[in-house]
DNA sequence: AAAATAATTTAGGTAAGACTAAATTTAAAA
DNA sequence: TTTTAAATTTAGTCTTACCTAAATTATTTT
């Protein structure tokens, strides 16, 4: 174990992100999601690829991808981070829309007793607000079998599981259609044309595009 | 208004407490207090009294005060800080010698927002599991009109405000004598060789020094 | 009042972590 | 395959906030 700032803290939670897909993360992408310069984000990666432990493996011009330590400590923050929205959006009142800024911000700052207090108090939640798997408390990431919604096709029906965005109008925006986690809608139409689908939930049609259906994961029932 | 490091809320913050008594903080005993070396004070306090609003008042080897603007900022964090050790008391079940560490992190943390929602859901406490008065929402510090205990003679009666101090052992000790905010006692006997007092807690008595008894203030009856 | 001691400040340095500008490497297009 | 464009890295700065050692100013003792 080791102590990691507050900068290797988000570091390794945007690196954790980028890879999940199985591609290292490149400079460019990490520099963005940070923002932050992309030179500067080389040199910070070098260093973390140099800690005593190595957080990162890392090759130059080849991208980064986490070590066993550095996925512990990147899982550890997401821990703290989807434990914060739900104990936000649980106990203060706080909307789906409102609770990333404040939990980026407390994800840094919270002890691990604090940590096991409110997950004890939310009954050891396994999602956040958004149905975001919790990393569990020895910091394993429970799997997950959710598909985007852009893959279903007329006649399915599906649960909704997560919705991965942090944009507060698109989250308004789909709880104001029905939209959210655990919600049951059904494909009807499908244009191969733009990929727009025609989703119904309860008894509205809406027409989402690609923008919106890839962000959102759903069980096919 | 400004945007304050945590260093600068660090530093305003022990300068508030510091000045409370009426004299400029000085260099070293700031620096004790910050866990910080004297030259880096000097360094520091030089910086913060030439800000674009100056937040301290500063004349070489007169010690510091606060300006309007740096008293300002201090409330704000002295304001943080209480509320969130009445938070982590109330809905987290940490004890009054747990939250100050966990505080001292999290006031650096938290938004305005959630400033208002812990105020609103404690229902607006005027005071810290401590007895420590929290400043208004405007940033005004209440009147204490509250004795140290120290002061207290035999057959004065009292009810414990506040008592002043972080150390969690010296709190559980008060706290396995009773002495804790709300609490009524009387002074049966007093010292005046070492300044011992003897003090009935309920049925039980006991004889506190010097080093407790001025930690504690009290509303005579 | 001089000397000793304590408090404070100056000077110079370090580590994090960001930035710009310039150089280089890789990938894409002609 | 050469050229162009995009991504990445290097080199050199900057800021914040800390440190040590040395110099200075205050305070206390004698």
């Amino acid at each position: 174990m080791m102590k990691t700032s507050t900068s290797t803290q988000d570091y390794l939670k945007r690196i954790y992100e980028l890879t999940e897909c199985g591609e290292p993360a490149s400079t460019n992408d990490l520099a963005r999601e940070l923002n932050i310069k992309p030179a500067s984000v080389t040199g910070m990666i070098q260093k973390l690829a140099t800690e005593k432990p190595a957080l990162v493996e890392y090759q130059k011009h080849q991208g980064v991808t986490l070590t066993t330590s550095g996925k512990r400590a990147a899982l550890e923050v997401i821990r703290h981070h989807r434990l914060l929205e739900a104990w936000l959006v649980q106990t203060l009142g706080y909307s789906w829309d409102e609770v990333h800024e404040e939990a980026e911000r407390l994800e840094h700052a919270i002890s691990e007793d604090f940590e096991r207090r409110i997950a004890a108090a939310l009954g050891h939640p396994t999602r956040d607000p958004h149905g975001e798997l919790i990393p569990t408390e020895d910091l394993k990431m429970p799997a997950d079998d959710s598909t985007p919604l852009s893959a279903l096709r007329p006649n399915q029906s599906a649960t909704i599981q997560r919705v991965i965005s942090q944009d507060p109008d698109l989250l308004r925006h789909l709880e104001s259609l029905g939209l959210i986690p655990g919600i049951q809608i059904e494909v009807t139409e499908y244009s191969s044309f733009d990929n727009n689908l025609t989703v119904k939930v309860g008894k509205k049609q809406n027409v989402l595009g690609l923008n919106i259906t890839t962000k959102i994961f759903v069980e096919i029932l």
